[in-house]
DNA sequence: GTCCTGTCTGACCGATCAGTCAAGTTACGG
DNA sequence: CCGTAACTTGACTGATCGGTCAGACAGGAC
């Protein structure tokens, strides 16, 4: 090594750069250029850390993943409470500010391409799972408690996620009728139902 | 007029050729000349109808939602009780034969295309309007006649639909956690909740 | 027949952009 | 202070593709 490896620092600025792009853009419209500008140097670095404008993509949306679990993770062990602890998660997803809202639009972009894309179908799966595997857990922990209606956890942890998919998605669109304010009371009305005693 | 025009056949050609030609490959790849080879004609002719693929697509995603409608309308009047009338309404959009996951995809598609798109946000909020008001609609017939919980209709329309969305998206990418079955399984558990007899 | 008009074609043009490359610059070791 | 290897640059290239256009064709009116 006749020099310091920068490659890390460089990968990662170029990554959040890339996130960035997707998301006020889109993906289809995302130019290499765009990213090099973005991070500050030149299309010719960029393809230096990555072959091809696809394996970026690939980068730019692992990194967009692991972002977001690591920004929730704390979460989860603030709250003893599983009611608790579910509500902070569930509501840790409101695309309310703007880091939530990138991450959401990054996630967006993922689906529509892995649709045609084996590989990034595969690493929906992974990375699904996670989410799943936690909410799963949670509605585990609660019913363990007595504090939760006793059902299949892993049926119900699919119909939360699932809501709270679709329900991103009309506020991202900007929908009228689909606030952030009305996703949150939509996701309170579903916690609600989860509880043993159902008002 | 020297002749009889073709025009109304030759667009639903192009429009059908074009949402077939998204479902496959995406709208991110699509191709005028893909479009034109799919409705076996030339690029020229469609851009004889469509000035430009922008507008052919913005025509594409109507007609997608106007065929969907036209699909589902006949459904509602088979089912006098509102849980039957619901269940077949749902049953209908799971993603089991090729006309349905071909109709999802392009919905995707516009979805994300719409992120930055304000005109196509425009017809995201009228169609999903519509989608809203029908699930609303059956759910307080429900209500009138006893068979479903009281509760705010709306809310719990955008929680059923915004379920079945986000469901859908992890059939549609092939998940090995949500297969057609379970989210069916997902979703049959959802309509008991609804039933003022929950088991 | 011949006009007219609606329809259709595909070669072509111009713009765009991913990826290459040759020529740098930087910072360490010896 | 030189050698070396990591890193950086941006002009360039080749391929792609949306949209244009000049011309061809079809079928009704007359």
């Amino acid at each position: 090594m006749a020099r310091p490896s920068v490659e890390a620092e460089r990968r990662e600025q170029i990554l959040s750069a890339a996130c960035e792009v997707v998301s006020e853009i889109g993906f289809k419209s995302l130019r290499v250029a765009d990213v090099a500008k973005r991070a500050g140097t030149s299309t010719g670095t960029v393809h230096y850390y990555f072959d091809t404008k696809t394996e970026l993509m690939r980068a730019a949306f692992e990194w967009n993943f692991a972002r977001s679990l690591d920004r929730r993770r704390p979460l989860l062990d603030e709250h003893p409470d599983p009611r608790e602890r579910l509500r902070a998660f569930v509501e840790s997803y409101l695309p309310v500010d703007d880091v939530t809202v990138r991450a959401w639009h990054v996630w967006a972009e993922l689906w529509v391409e892995a649709l045609h894309d084996p590989d990034l179908q595969e690493m929906n799966e992974q990375v699904y799972g996670e989410w799943r595997r936690i909410v799963a857990g949670i509605l585990r922990d609660g019913q363990d408690s007595g504090l939760f209606r006793e059902e299949d956890p892993v049926l119900a942890a699919n119909a939360l996620i699932g809501m709270i998919d679709g329900l991103a998605l009309q506020v991202l669109l900007r929908s009228r009728s689909m606030t952030v304010d009305r996703m949150r009371a939509v996701c309170d009305r579903t916690l609600r139902n989860l509880d043993v005693a159902t008002v």
